[in-house]
DNA sequence: ACGCGCTTGTGAACGCGCGCACAAAGTCAG
DNA sequence: CTGACTTTGTGCGCGCGTTCACAAGCGCGT
């Protein structure tokens, strides 16, 4: 890291996390328009393209310090340079998946996740049948082998039964992982200093099947 | 539908939707309960099971009209009875699956939703060599087959890639489909009608890569 | 050089959700 | 029956996030 990083690092206030979640939407439809050739966008025309209010988005780019040019927008490929780098995809970021069954290899073979910096290095899983297998270009290794494959900075994925999730967890904590990602349907538990998301595609359809059965009764067939 | 439903329905308050969001997460945790034996159960006990604050899950149980005890805490098959019917689970929520790739595969083999009242009823995808090919007991069907797989209440799941997502889309909202999760990162245009929910897995992983680089300024290597 | 029109950046108001803390309400023992 | 204990239901204040609306700033045409 460069005197000039850190500089930056300490003048930047504290990113608030509504606009975090919010920079990887605004990269996506960046790298589209990038593609296609334009080289400067109004907040107007970004915000509709990924969804949002232009003042919001505007007060969200405003938290990175990148300045837009007034009367004419922003500058495309400045802004992509800058949200990378803010999210730390400038060097590539490690991923690490435990549980190599039905959601597993489908998040192995994705690409998706490499055309943005993200890549997974490792996976791992307990079954003995798997270990050794070739999936998407990686070789399947053994969860005892988690403390080699983790480095500083890795992210942990969890992808195994509910019943597994909290012992891999705590497998991943101790081998010094402080960001995990979890598609397993429990309630994990982690140190302060641990980041803890979760992806839950149950819970997604109930929200949805809530709303659809209001509907129902607001307007009774 | 009965009179009394409907009479509960109106008297009900709308609901916060982030209590909605937050109601299958303490019916997944009843469930455990129940499957453990436990017939009673406090705010304190339920929040801590579901991982929440005490305060916001009696908030929360208490929009629903259903009563605990005081003193005592909640009926955990009553709370179970009650939060199901709210998210309208009681009567079988159908599903239709729209593109049968890894990620579609993965979906349709999962027996996490069919144990809550969710079912994937439809495999639908655009290829035609797919098409006839049985996944998990259901036979693929090709895409023009839609409307005749969707009914009043389906859910649609977009599992294709992001360049069909808004074709498929629109082809569910043609065929009457008004609640749509979203697996393909773009931004998809609905009617204000239409319920619409994404699930991004590429986000997630750059949320948590923005944390671990933060981490790694303010503890510089 | 200068003003016109466009776009940014932000001040301010609003609404929502969270969590503390407590009164009301019910249980249970004696 | 009474009193002590337990747990619910909620009033209230706080902080975050969203949005409107506008002044400040910049480029461009003339
Ligand atoms: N498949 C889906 O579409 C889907 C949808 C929603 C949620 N999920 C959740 O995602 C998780 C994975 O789902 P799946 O369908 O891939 O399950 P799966 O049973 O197909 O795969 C689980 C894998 O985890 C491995 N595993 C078990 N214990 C382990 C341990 N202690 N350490 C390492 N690996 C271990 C197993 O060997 C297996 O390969 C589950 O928690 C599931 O509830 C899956
Ligand atoms: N695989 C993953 O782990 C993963 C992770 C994150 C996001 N995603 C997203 O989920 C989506 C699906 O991913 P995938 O890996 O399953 O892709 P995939 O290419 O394996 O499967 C896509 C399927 O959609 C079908 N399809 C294409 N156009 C269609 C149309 N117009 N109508 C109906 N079906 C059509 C294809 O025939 C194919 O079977 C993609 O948008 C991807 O970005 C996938």
């Amino acid at each position: 890291m460069t005197t000039t990083e850190i500089a930056a690092a300490r003048r930047r206030e504290v990113i608030p996390e509504a606009t975090v979640a919010r920079l990887p939407l605004y990269l996506r439809a960046l790298h589209t328009l990038a593609d296609e050739g334009t080289s400067t966008i109004s907040s107007e025309a970004l915000a509709e393209a990924a969804g949002v209010n232009s003042a919001k988005l505007r007060k969200d780019l405003s938290h990175l310090g990148s300045y837009g040019t007034r009367g004419v927008g922003y500058d495309v490929a400045h802004l992509i340079t800058s949200i990378s780098h803010e999210l730390g995809l400038s060097r590539r970021c490690s991923v690490v998946l435990v549980g190599v069954g039905n959601l597993g290899r489908a998040l192995a073979g994705y690409g998706g996740f490499a055309s943005r910096g993200l890549a997974i290095d490792a996976l791992l899983d307990a079954d003995p049948a798997l270990t050794g297998e070739q999936i998407a270009g990686l070789t399947v290794r053994h969860i005892d082998d988690l403390p080699e494959v983790v480095v500083p900075g890795s992210i942990g994925v969890i992808a195994t039964p509910a019943s597994a999730a909290q012992l891999v967890c705590d497998l991943l904590v101790g081998a010094g992982v402080t960001s995990i990602l979890n598609f397993a349907p429990t309630v994990l538990s982690v140190p302060a200093d641990v980041d803890l998301r979760k992806v839950d595609l149950s819970i997604e359809l109930q929200i949805l099947s809530f709303h659809e059965h209001r509907k129902s009764l607001v307007t009774p067939a």
